[in-house]
DNA sequence: TAGTAGGATCGTT
DNA sequence: AACGATCCTACTA
């Protein structure tokens, strides 16, 4: 599969802008937030749906564009292939430089943050990988999988619920549909789904590229990390709630760190994290009830307890990190 | 009303 | 046996 139409659809890739933008990449455009409810507008415009519609400035970056670059060292050595001057982070005006050196700043930056982008979108897979205890590859998903992927998608980035719309599919069946399909089962946020795919696909797809020769490659550290523990033994509640903690940008919404040092955290939507974990554990009927026993079975273990000043919905880790 | 605490029981690994 | 899910009662903010 060397070549860049192998397989996977990765001509369809640059329609995977959107999901990127509403996913791992919020962490570069709105500065630590996690990521946004879901709004069809939202989602519309930044897919370009209406050609007249302004995008918003500096939201665009052409991670696609470098996923796709031929050469695997792109972490390196990536071209920014047009508009850099939407980067959201860099301005290199007002340094003084001359026209060509000033470009030239504007391109090394513009690689930096591209890197810093792919790096994070690479890292947020394979989180989602060890909640979900999931392979990265879509293309080995079972139905099961599938079905978790998109429970978890859409919990993630509060879609519309599918409900049985992606039921019996594998993720070869997934890979193979087209984003008319993804509409086709889910009117409402089909191609927010498909955009989120082409996502996993194309890290799968430079992760075949990079692996197994390219061993040095940085790529490699972030997958087998990934690997390994897809394969492991099943997480345990406080080993879930820790990876949580430690992806602020994508969960600081329904869990936070109050005191990181101390390990002192606080649950502020229980229901969703208790949500999460049922879909981890394939238990649908998970509720906070159920998952808070499971918390408080830790007190005695010692894993867990309350902190000094007990407070709802605050525990506190024994050994913190 | 929602969260806290902990006993009891059951299923899975 | 370990672990967690489930159901339960009593209590609390």
């Amino acid at each position: 599969m060397g070549s860049r139409d192998g397989g996977l659809g990765v001509s369809s890739l640059h329609s995977g802008r959107a999901g990127l933008g509403e996913g791992s990449l919020a962490i570069l455009e709105r500065d630590g937030e996690p990521p946004q409810a879901w709004d069809p507008d939202d989602a519309k415009r930044a897919r370009g749906l209406h050609p007249g519609a302004e995008r918003l400035p500096g939201l665009y970056l052409p991670c696609f564009d470098m996923l796709l670059a031929e050469d695997a060292t792109w972490l390196m050595k990536a071209e920014p292939r047009k508009e850099p001057e939407q980067c959201p982070v860099i301005d290199s005006q007002g340094l003084g430089l001359p026209p060509g050196l000033d470009a030239q700043v504007e391109e090394r930056s513009l690689e930096q943050v591209q890197s810093m982008v792919v790096g994070e979108v690479l890292k947020d897979i394979e989180t989602a990988c060890k909640l979900l205890n999931i392979n990265p590859d879509p293309m080995e998903w079972n139905p099961g999988n599938v079905q978790k992927w998109v429970l978890w998608t859409e919990h993630l980035y509060r879609l519309p619920q599918v409900g049985r719309a992606f039921q019996d599919l594998s993720g070869k069946d997934l890979c193979a549909m087209s984003e008319d399909d993804f509409r086709q089962r889910s009117l409402q946020c089909g191609d927010v789904l498909y955009a989120h795919l082409d996502i996993w696909k194309s890290a799968a797809w430079m992760k075949e590229r990079c692996s197994p020769s390219d061993k040095l490659n940085g790529t490699e550290d972030l997958w087998s990390e990934a690997d390994s523990s897809c394969s492991g033994q099943p997480i345990h509640l406080w080993q879930f709630l820790r990876e949580l903690l430690l992806k602020p940008h994508s969960y600081g919404r329904c869990i936070r760190w109050l005191n990181k040092e101390k390990g002192i955290f606080k649950i502020e939507d229980s229901a969703h994290v208790a949500r999460l974990w049922g879909i981890r554990k394939n238990r649908p009927a998970m509720n906070y009830d159920k998952l808070s026993r499971s918390i408080r079975q830790y007190y005695k273990k010692g894993i867990i307890r309350k902190p000094d000043v007990s407070q709802r919905l605050v525990y506190q880790f024994v050994h913190p990190v």
